[in-house]
DNA sequence: CAATGATAAGTTTTT
DNA sequence: CTTATCATTG
């Protein structure tokens, strides 16, 4: 009885699950049904009396662990779940790195870098050694440098490897190894490690202290890798050391899902398994429970185009279900008028709700007209990715407090607010700081703590508000001692202005970041509640931690409606929607012009498309655009390779698939729906200032192109459009109220003359001026 | 030093 | 079309 769950598997699910010791690899087609086999096998191995405590799993993502902890504790119980070790591989190793890093030199407080920290520093390390900007492109850098880091390459290694300094010489980039260098130092040196050190240092820590590598291959005796095809090379390795004295490994993964090459991952790591562990069992889940028949064989027939993959056949006893739908539109907006008008259909014929559609894109510069086009149809959406929660300015700023008072070293946090909010320190005086910390060999914050003992020059009173800067850092650090976390964050936004700052400023987006900053807080009591709850540490670390690592998916909102789902096809991965749409299936956008330059991008391209697909359970659309927007020009575009790759008796073409000139009533009916092409350049900006609620009459935006056309901006910015005439009380951003004396001259060069409040009469070009009107 | 406007550059994908 | 960095002015 206590075995029940074993009857609700297939053969080949039931024998994984059984497999409790030594080598394995389950090899699981999408939608195999690998989570339930993931989570049984660890229920199973529990009822097989192996302590949770000993279990480690590791997965892709945050919520996969938390939903797959879940699952275990509804069939062993949550007292025996919670002693499990789930999470990411970043997650657990940082929270281990945490306890160790004093044998790494480490403090154990140290931050994590996000990816603007390291992109700021390296542009700054670029700056101080007088390179060229735009032969030494940050990102490019960071990038090859993030590639060593995943292949266990240090600053030395690289000095001795004339393969890979010839590499960057050859890329004119010869100085290379000295930025790496010095990267390293900083990040070290300010207590800080990015995402690939959490990976990198680990190794470090198991490579070097082999009495630590045997204090956690005992105490993680069961080892679960999911996702195993993204693995990169030093993940690989840090599972190889853990795994080394019981071999009780079990890898799942599903080498035709295999899509974050870009970021280090390496698919040989699956299909080199059984060569690594010679004696591992393999299990092949082949039966897919997800989607259609219909579906699932259009994937399987795109994939089969691939050349390097493992022997396996996806099959489906589903029903055929519908053919794949497919749609080709003349603009990107129409495609986003098409996605609408279907989902609202389907909504409205089929039962369905907002939250069993998915759409999904290569980009996500892509949602934007989507958007649009969701909104017009009142249709309710939810974004992931993009920009986080965490990644918003104000939010960040607030991060960075806490960081520093955390960790006074930490050089980005310093330099992010030394001046936020103002207070008279410019980029001159934090040069000169970051100089002579790197002298000294101390971190700004130190030096700014002593800076009596070093000759700065520096006037007195740039000295002085240094110095206030520090106590008010140092007084935080006490009060951290006192308070918890939501309380530290909620005085320091206080105190330091911040909130003021913001509350001033006045405009949407202002009060849009204080209710941020709000949420923040909100959060952050959240946190200090459950933690207390759970009896586990409230300290900001663990906090600052939980940010550093979380993605969209952590913060579900409790959503009170249902809404259409929106992201890029790499964060859907391991989802599932009755219906899916894949947009944008263009040449150079899907596959992205990027990754064009080889088999193997193109191969990765094409995995991708399949990932997309697979998501879908009983309808799949496909769809593209003749144009589209690019840099805001207009650009031709052509159907994608993968369109023809898709068996044809799978697909049902709802538009004529050719692009040329046929005149078919599909056609001629979109036609006539686009606006005539004079009226855009007004439409624009007019509906633009109707949607901006709390402006009675704002003033005219008028995009840049258009500054030239003055008969265009004539309609538009003269006085009696705006509003304003001889009387009317006006508001300006800077000098504040006043009232209109007189108006004089025409089109771009009107003027008005304002009596203000606060400065007196000032003329003023209503074309510049924005001013805004009061009843 | 700060605020503003001009210009250049850029889009894959993310823990 | 958007964002980041640069140059100019107050």
């Amino acid at each position: 009885m206590q075995n029940a769950y074993l009857q609700q598997l297939n053969d080949a699910q039931r024998a994984a699950v059984e497999h409790l010791k030594g080598p394995m690899m389950i090899i699981a087609g999408a939608g195999s049904g690998k989570t339930r086999v993931l989570t049984y096998r660890i229920a199973h191995l529990i009822q097989n009396s192996v302590d949770p405590f000993n279990i480690l799993a590791l997965t892709f993502t945050n919520k996969a662990a938390r939903d797959m902890k879940d699952r275990v504790s509804k069939v062993v119980g949550p007292s025996e779940a919670k002693n499990l070790w789930m999470g990411t591989f970043h997650a657990i190793f940082a929270r281990i790195l945490r306890s160790e890093a004093d044998k790494l030199g480490y403090p154990s407080n140290f931050t994590i870098y996000d990816m603007q920290d390291a992109n700021r520093l390296i542009s700054s390390i670029i700056k101080e050694l007088a390179l060229d900007k735009d032969i030494y492109k940050t990102k490019q850098v960071l990038g090859r440098i993030s590639s060593f880091k995943n292949n266990l390459v240090t600053v030395k290694a690289y000095h001795n490897s004339l393969e890979l300094m010839e590499a960057d010489k050859m890329s004119q980039r010869p100085r290379l190894g000295e930025i790496y260098h010095h990267y390293v130092e900083r990040c070290f040196k300010s207590g800080a490690m990015d995402f690939d050190d959490l990976l990198l240092r680990t190794n470090e820590l198991l490579t070097r202290f082999p009495e630590v590598l045997m204090k956690y291959q005992e105490r993680f005796k069961y080892l679960l890798v999911d996702e195993y095809q993204d693995t990169n090379h030093s993940q690989y390795l840090i599972v190889r050391a853990l795994a080394d004295r019981f071999q009780n490994i079990c890898v799942v993964g599903d080498d035709s899902q295999s899509i974050y090459g870009f970021r280090g991952a390496n698919i040989q790591n699956i299909l080199n398994f059984q060569r690594d562990y010679d004696d591992a069992a393999v299990f092949k889940l082949e039966q897919n429970y997800r989607s259609s028949k219909n579906i699932v064989e259009a994937a399987n027939s795109l994939i089969e185009k691939n050349r390097t993959k493992l022997d396996k056949q996806v099959w489906t006893s589903n029903e055929p279900g519908e053919l794949v739908k497919v749609m080709r539109t003349f603009t990107e907006a129409e495609e986003g008028r098409f996605l609408a008008d279907e989902i609202f259909d389907n909504k409205m014929h089929r039962q369905l709700s907002n939250s069993d559609f998915a759409i999904l894109y290569r980009t996500n510069a892509q949602s934007r007209a989507i958007e649009d086009a969701l909104r017009k149809k009142g249709l309710k959406y939810r974004i992931y990715g993009g920009l986080s929660f965490y990644q918003r300015k104000e939010i960040k700023d607030v991060l960075a407090y806490l960081r520093l008072i955390q960790n006074a070293k930490d050089e980005e946090a310093f330099k992010r607010v030394i001046n936020y909010p103002i207070r008279g320190i410019g980029a001159t005086t934090i040069n000169k700081l970051s100089v002579a910390a790197n002298q000294h060999k101390i971190s700004m914050f130190e030096l700014v703590a002593e800076l009596e003992n070093y000759a700065l020059a520096l006037n007195a009173n740039t000295k002085n508000k240094l110095t206030d800067f520090v106590t008010m850092i140092q007084h935080f650090q006490v009060e951290d001692k006192q308070k918890n976390a939501f309380e530290l964050a909620d005085y320091v936004v206080k105190k330091t202005g911040l909130v003021r700052d913001l509350q001033k400023d006045g405009t949407p987006e202002g009060i849009s970041s204080i209710e941020n900053v709000q949420e923040l807080l909100n959060g952050l009591k959240d946190f200090v509640e459950e933690q207390t709850n759970k009896q586990e540490s409230t300290s900001l670390a663990t906090f600052l931690e939980d940010v550093a690592l979380a993605t969209d998916f952590d913060n579900e909102k409790k959503d009170t409606e249902p809404r259409i789902s929106l992201m890029t096809i790499h964060l859907a991965k391991g989802l599932e929607f009755p219906c899916v749409f894949i947009v944008g299936l263009e040449e150079n956008l899907f596959p992205s012009a990027m990754s064009m330059n080889s088999r193997n991008e193109v191969e990765e391209e094409r995995r991708l498309f399949y990932v997309a697909l697979t998501r879908a359970e009983k309808l799949a659309y496909l769809s593209y655009a003749n144009t589209r927007y690019r840099w805001g020009k207009l650009t031709d575009a052509e159907p994608s390779r993968f369109l023809d790759e898709i068996d044809e008796k799978y697909l049902h073409y709802l538009s004529p698939k050719s692009s040329g000139g046929s005149s078919n009533r599909f056609v001629n009916e979109h036609i006539f729906d686009e606006e005539p092409k004079n009226n855009i350049r007004f439409k624009k900006p007019l509906q633009k200032t109707g949607a901006i609620k709390s402006n009675p009459i704002p003033p005219p935006s008028i995009p840049k192109n258009l500054k030239k056309a003055s008969g265009v901006i004539q309609a538009i910015s003269n006085a009696t459009v705006m509003g304003i005439a001889e009387g009317s009380m006006v508001s300006h951003v800077k000098f504040g109220k006043g009232k209109v004396v007189s108006i004089e001259g025409e089109g771009v060069n009107q003027k008005a003359s304002v009596q203000f409040a606060s400065v007196g009469v000032k003329n003023l070009l209503l074309h510049y001026a924005k001013l805004k009107v009061h009843k």
